[in-house]
DNA sequence: GACCATAATTTCAAGCATGAAATTTCAAGC
DNA sequence: GCTTGAAATTTCATGCTTGAAATTATGGTC
């Protein structure tokens, strides 16, 4: 027996957005991949944990977690887990926020930081690898179609101005 | 005799290249965010389970469990768990492999076809509305670089032909 | 000084994801 | 019929992720 299947009828240029968008998730998911694995194989690490190493990096005087978790644009409680693991492998400290019990200030160590800078470089070469067939007008390109999508008032989660 | 050899990218070309990807993981992440959250308000799922419904609506006679492992590039262990769930739920079905007590086939039930049939139309419809300010002229250059990229020898997982 | 809304953070339960180890079954070869 | 190596799947330990609830501290207000 044969199930009868409703054909899901949507406009061509519908059409042609949903096959950008599976396109793009593929891509990235492979070049994610890619990565993942380079920084375990090569730094035994993992991405979440390179994420906020390189947040900290930028940020030198440190963050607050609700900070942290805010410009990793990710739940407070997935940070403490993570923050938590980097501290026990000496990359990150926590510091006392002076005048408030409540807050801790968290930031790189000096290991943190040698070990991150090592890390950003060989990530800056795979991913210079991996896109190496882009001229220089794809990259102008793909940014201006990317900037369009994140624009979309569709977008569920919010955009702050400053990345 | 010489060998005419591609200039190195400067460093200039490798920042740009790196630029492109951080734009093109903060667009991706943006929408599958959206995507995870209009799942979860409208239909009670998440991204996982759409995915494994969405595999098994294409191949309508079912799959044993490495083939969705492998369709959907994660790891047999995974699908185990999401399976697992969908049958309780009972959009899945589990059939006995005649002949081979070690496989299972692994298929949409009736409900299970009818559930995917609404979510991926709202899905299109998500998705059609998050890209809309993208040209027909934007999705084919989008589409041409993201090939490009996918198609990287420096990409550590493989792409079959077959999507 | 007691009260209380709010802020900063952690804890928790559930689910997703992986790689590795364990389990069960199959299919030859002897 | 046994043995044995490979195949299909599950189990397991670990870690990431979320949203919600709980915990603790702050800064007023009365």
């Amino acid at each position: 027996m044969t199930i009868q299947q409703k054909p899901i009828s949507v406009p061509c240029m519908a059409k042609q957005r949903l096959r950008v968008w599976l396109r793009m998730l593929k891509a990235t998911k492979l070049v994610e991949a890619t990565v993942r694995e380079n920084l375990r194989v090569e730094f035994d690490t993992t991405l979440p944990r390179f994420d906020v190493l390189a947040a900290l990096y930028r940020f030198e005087d440190g963050l607050k977690m609700s900070e942290l978790s805010a410009a990793l644009r990710v739940s407070n409680g997935n940070v403490t887990g993570i923050v938590e693991r980097l501290v026990a492998d000496g990359l990150v400290l926590r510091i006392p926020v002076a005048g408030d019990k409540r807050a801790t200030l968290v930031r790189l160590s000096i290991k943190g930081r040698e070990t991150f800078a090592r890390m950003a470089e060989a990530h800056a070469g795979w991913v210079n690898g991996i896109l190496q067939d882009l001229s220089d007008e794809d990259c102008e390109q793909a940014i201006g179609i990317l900037e369009t999508v994140g624009r979309s008032p569709k977008l569920t989660a919010k955009v702050d101005a400053n990345d």
